[in-house]
This record gives C-alpha cells, sequence and structure tokens, in this order.
DNA sequence: CGCATAGTTAGCCGATGGGGTAAGTTTCAA
DNA sequence: TTGAAACTTACCCCATCGGCTAACTATGCG
C-alpha cells in the first residue's frame, strides 16, 4: 500500500523531526536558538542537567536536521537550520486542511439531506 | 527558570502529542481517520502487524488525545478528536514567526548598518 | 609552563518503545 | 448452541532513550 510503501521510506524526514520535538529540553533548546546561535554551554545553563546528557539532546537536534553545529576553537556554536521545521508544519497544516475538507463535505451532505426531506 | 518550570508542568500537552506524531504507523491511522471514524481492523488491515502490536499504538493515540474510540458490540470504532493536532501547529507556527521576526531585526540591523559606512 | 574552560568519549543504569506470541473474552450469527 | 469475528490481556524480547559518572582531549589565558 502507499502509506506503508511512503513509511518505510528511508527519506521520510517526519520521523525524526517529531522524535526530535517530542522532548522538552529539545523543544527549549529550538526556543533558545531562534534569537540566535548559541554555544553548548550557554544553551546547557537553563537545564539542571549534566552536560554529556544535554549533549545527546543537541546531538540528536543535529541528527534531525534542526540544527547544525560548528566548533571554533574550544567552543561549539549551534545555530538553528531555517526551513527544518517545515516539513512537520506542512504535515500538521495538510492534515487540517483535509479534516476541515471532510467537514464541510459534512455539511453539504447535510444539506442535500434537508433539502430531499423537504421535497 | 521559566522554560524548566513549564518542561515540568503536567499540564504539557505537546511532549505526548509531538510522540504520537513520531511514529509512521500512528501518523498513517491518523491520515486514515481524517476521512471518517474506522473500525480498529480496518484501520489495521493495510499494516503488516500483528494486532496486540497494532491496539498499542491506537491506546498511545487516545492517551496522547488525538484519537476517541467508543465500542459498539465487538467493535471498537475510532475517531479524529477535532483540534488535537492544533498545539502542534501551533507551537511549530509560533517558532517560524520568531525565526523570520529575528531575520527581520537581522535585516533592519544590516541596513542600519550600511546607512552608517555611507555617511 | 600550568591551569581553567569547553567539549568529548566511554560505559552504566532503569524506563520506555515497538515488535512478537499465546490465550482469554465478548459479541454476533448460523 | 456452537463457532467465528473482533478485540483484549498478559507476557516476552531487544533496542533505544534519557539520565548519570569518570576520565579524557583540546584550547585559551596568565
Amino acid at each position: 500500500m502507499l502509506l506503508i510503501h511512503m513509511a518505510n521510506n528511508q527519506h521520510d524526514p517526519l520521523t525524526p523531526l517529531f522524535t526530535a520535538l517530542a522532548d522538552p529540553t529539545r523543544r527549549a533548546v529550538i526556543d533558545a536558538l531562534l534569537d540566535g546561535p548559541l554555544p553548548v554551554s550557554a544553551l546547557a545553563e537553563p537545564h539542571d542537567m549534566a552536560l554529556p546528557s544535554f549533549l545527546k539532546h543537541v546531538d540528536k537536534l543535529e541528527a534531525a536536521g534542526v540544527i547544525t553545529t560548528r566548533k571554533e576553537g574550544r567552543v561549539r556554536t549551534c545555530q538553528l537550520c531555517a526551513g527544518a521545521l517545515g516539513p512537520a508544519e506542512t504535515w500538521l497544516s495538510r492534515a487540517r486542511d483535509r479534516w476541515s475538507g471532510k467537514l464541510d463535505r459534512l455539511a453539504a451532505h447535510l444539506d442535500a439531506t434537508t433539502q430531499e426531506k423537504k421535497q
């Protein structure tokens, strides 16, 4: 089936993307980076967590393509990837569109039924 | 800190929501339900998976508040909850807004700098 | 040089995730 | 009343997740 094929497709960006978003720490990191690039230590500071634990989140965000990092000297600076969240937003808005379309068709059907009964 | 407090907050709907979306099988279920309610067996049919395994996905979608189910006789019918995906879409669109706002401010700053150099 | 800073690597831990089987329950229909 | 259909429950399996500590590397600074 089509859906299954798509789901098994290696190029599906949605699973790692939604997985990246499914953690409060990682969402907070994204949130912090919306104001501009930051080094790992600055990102980690508000989180009551050991650095290696925090680094796993950073690595996961990078693996999901949500952020990029570059190292200058000792400092690893993290930056959001423009448009990285797009596929997630697109999937959700398409779902909403199909859903409201279905509600419209339901309304149309009810109208038609009402018309029939009036006849 | 504010972010930390929000993250620990029990009422955060985003983590279960994004978690629900972070699996291709569950996204396919949502997709199927966009055309209207369906019984579990009909939902499960296209997926090459044992029913108890599939049921776990249904349960997780229900726990995340994405779907509701009601049982009539032997048949458990699943239905999307209207607006359930809203918080996810809202979070993403707010992120996009802040991101583009930041780009606007950057552009403004570059403009100002250019003006200064011209003086 | 010597020491602090900023990451990194390696490995441990308990919990959860996504799959499976086997067997039980409830309902419908012949 | 018997049997199939449609779940449901109870368990097992192994991989991954999200946290930890300890020890290591590499860079900047006085």
